[in-house]
DNA sequence: CGTCTTTGACCGGCGC
DNA sequence: GCGCCGGTCAAAGACG
């Protein structure tokens, strides 16, 4: 994190704002097509709805594991699009998707063996409104400072 | 010094 | 067979 952006009550900030509004959860699969983000109903829903699991059963090359990668999606109301979940994250890559004015942010758990992956992505009609999705599951603890977030993160982990 | 962001290029799959 | 596309990598720079 090289400081040179993001104010200094990012986190903080983030999270307390999606708090307040509540976390609006949709499920919504990536391999759905246009899926689409029923954008309209969006603004109306509220609270945490819940996540969806998909398998994904990419047997790609390398040992990858067989087994099945959980991907969950969320949707947060927040100013910016850094959300700290407590764990650190590399970002690796920047790409403008179709139908988006906003480009999509993909980040990478930087624990050793965690293959945890994240993607980040705004909607173009709602700046508000920052899709993220979660996939894998982290292997370790969260060495975040001293925060409630660490409960907040507890509780989205029984809901998935 | 170490960690992390940035950006362009590269890759594999799919459609036509 | 080629072009498009989404996703990923890798080198360099920035910054504490």
């Amino acid at each position: 994190m090289s400081g040179n952006m993001v104010p200094s009550s990012y986190a903080s900030t983030g999270l307390e704002g999606a708090k307040g509004n509540g976390f609006l959860g949709l499920m919504q699969e990536m391999e759905a097509p246009a899926a689409s983000l029923n954008v309209d109903n969006i603004s109306q829903n509220r609270g945490f709805v819940g996540s969806i699991a998909s398998e994904g059963r990419l047997e790609k090359k390398r040992g990858a594991k067989k087994i099945r990668k959980p991907k969950y999606a969320f949707q947060t109301r927040s100013q910016v699009d850094i959300l700290d979940d407590g764990y650190r994250w590399r970002k690796y890559g920047q790409k403008a998707v179709k139908n988006n004015k906003f480009p999509r942010s993909y980040y990478r758990c930087t624990h050793q063996g965690c293959n945890v992956k994240k993607q980040v992505q705004r909607l173009t009609k709602d700046e508000g409104i920052v899709v993220t999705t979660y996939e894998g599951t982290h292997s370790h603890q969260i060495e975040k400072s001293t925060d409630n977030f660490e409960h907040i993160m507890r509780q989205m982990q029984i809901y998935s």
